[in-house]
DNA sequence: TTTATGGTTGGGAACGTTCACAGAAGGCTT
DNA sequence: AAGCCTTCTGTGAACGTTCCCAACCATAAA
């Protein structure tokens, strides 16, 4: 271990009150920003600052403080799913920017396998974080009962049922999904139904509801197909089942942008032509809309904002705010193109 | 500041000490694993640390090992490319896993303005990192710059031209580029064109080259069209050049698949047959390619291998071995479907 | 028996901060 | 003039590790 290979030794705050002859408290006191400290203090350690090109150790500063100054973004998701939703990469850019700006280090921990929970927990305990988000958490979520149990200060973005007792951030998934729904319905749609997909979190049951109300008593429950992932394949699978039941069909919800693509694509190998023939909405306003034929008629929902109110909620969990209960739900917006 | 919201005050080191009746010093030996520890202690020891709960302060031990066990991954993008690049999401899961088995953090650092580079090398100047991986650099980059200066232990995904002295992992994207022109020759195209992005890039010149090699004296130099970015828009607005200097154009190589998805959609929109008409090929094999009609051919690049490299090259360094000079490439593989 | 040797152990010192406390200086009230 | 705030400053004592040195105990060699 060449420990001092011609390191030239970081400046301490010893040099700094050294320098400016002013004693150590003090120049902590200047660092911290708090009161109590002459003018000709403050400009006397800050000359001294700048001379000896001072930065503060981090590892000491958290030893003493007991914190360190780190939040994790917690992702929970197979591989490769992380880069199949496009909401994801948005929500970390958002939640990036936000802590960075708070003088928060982001930690961004990935996990897949049960193996990869235990690891995460005990990292969380070992007190590496001071607080953190959660994305994409499902029902059960080990990682999600580890830190209701540690009791940081965290949040999830997205919530799954019969979540622990952590306030999230997400969007208002009945009220979008019933907002499109009618808007599809206005433009003259007699027979619409739906490729609907996990159920089993709270945005693909919320988009279900949603729909229903928004064609009341038009709704027929045999339009409705159902699949476990918001997934191209789910979308290719679901038109053809839509299509059996009822070939007059001309309307759909997809569930998500990727599920509408490959509805959009089954229709088309079937000779259906979109929006002519059929009608076709998504959701997500991910790069799936344009890169459709024709362009999709989606819901836009602001992941990076997400991203922010999450890192903004366990900020101020950290300064001493109340935890609060239950969620923020951000707006959304519907995105009308040509698909319907 | 309420300091002791009922902490139940973590275990330390003593504790461990006192319960196991070995002290200090030995069982700091135990928990690095060193020589010259008795098997009686050893094992005394690990049953008191799992009797106490112990878990390692990392904040002590950064400050007296003057390290702190956390890697930068600098991702230097816009903002909306970030996710627009199905790479780096890819690269990023590829550096995390192998750093977190390393026992390493994994700190991603985003950024967009010079204001954020300043940050950025502030930060790294702070110590708050032992090591960096960087990404997609571009020419005179800043923080290229400070991470050379500084001579922490880093890598390169990629590199510009004239960087800095710092090893870099990457694909032999001439020899790609070459192949897959070479493939699309052979399937009798007579008036072939590329789409060139991102020439201040190491990966958007050499696609160049290699292009440019494959077609040997077939090469037109008016049938290349060049922009700033490998995204959609770049291949729809290249393809419309294209079209107007060659209207007998009849096999394109488009720098990456998003530019390729642009450029097939202007075809599609000017009535040619993809692959009758104009054979078009891509690069990244990333999610684009699967999607577009037809299905896209392209070269495979293995992005997370590329992340992996990275972070083992800044381990190793990072263990005190030797910083290479140059760069290591890793293969890249032609996937040839329907589009050509 | 003494001396060297090598594995094993304990404890002092240091890492660079923040915090708490004591105290100084100056202005105001009594 | 004494007392009491208020503002400002300096210093000792942590925080929980690792590192290093000295010492210990066997055993082997002299």
């Amino acid at each position: 271990m060449a420990r001092d290979r011609s390191l030239p030794r970081r400046a301490t705050i010893h040099d700094v009150a050294a320098v400016s002859g002013i004693s150590r408290g003090t120049v902590s006191r200047v660092l911290n920003g708090e009161p109590y400290v002459s003018d000709h203090a403050r400009q006397a350690v800050e000359a001294a600052i700048r001379e000896v090109g001072y930065v503060r150790n981090t590892a000491a500063r958290n030893l003493v403080t007991q914190r360190s100054r780190a939040v994790a973004l917690i992702v929970h998701e197979p591989h490769s799913l992380v880069l199949e939703d496009p909401n994801i990469g948005n929500i970390l850019i958002g939640t990036n920017a936000e802590l960075s700006n708070a003088d928060y280090q982001m930690v961004t921990l990935i996990l897949d396998s049960a193996r990869d929970s235990e690891r995460v927990a005990e990292y969380l305990r070992g007190g590496f974080v001071d607080g953190a988000i959660i994305l994409s958490a499902r029902v059960g979520d080990p990682i999600a009962l580890a830190v209701a149990e540690l009791g940081i200060p965290a949040a999830f973005v997205g919530h799954p049922p019969n979540a622990p007792d952590i306030p999230y951030i997400g969007i208002d998934n009945t009220s979008a999904a019933r907002q499109i729904t009618t808007r599809l319905l206005k433009t003259g749609r007699k027979r619409i139904g739906m490729i609907a997909a996990a159920l089993d979190r709270d945005s693909g049951q919320d988009r279900l509801t949603g729909f229903t109300a928004a064609l009341g008593e038009r709704f027929d429950p045999t339009l409705v197909v159902d699949f476990p992932l918001y997934a191209y394949d789910t979308g290719a699978e679901g038109m053809r089942q839509l299509l059996a039941r009822e070939p007059a069909i001309d309307g759909v919800f997809a569930a998500s942008d990727a599920v509408a693509a490959g509805a959009m694509d089954v229709l088309r190998n079937a000779g259906r032509r979109v929006p002519d023939d059929v009608g076709i909405v998504g959701f997500d306003d991910s790069s799936w809309a344009i890169r459709c034929h024709p362009a999709l008629s989606t819901v836009r929902q602001p992941a990076d904002e997400l991203g922010r109110q999450a890192a903004l909620q366990v900020l101020d969990q950290l300064r001493g705010g109340p935890r609060p209960t239950g969620g923020t739900l951000l707006q959304t917006e519907v995105v009308w193109r040509d698909s319907a």
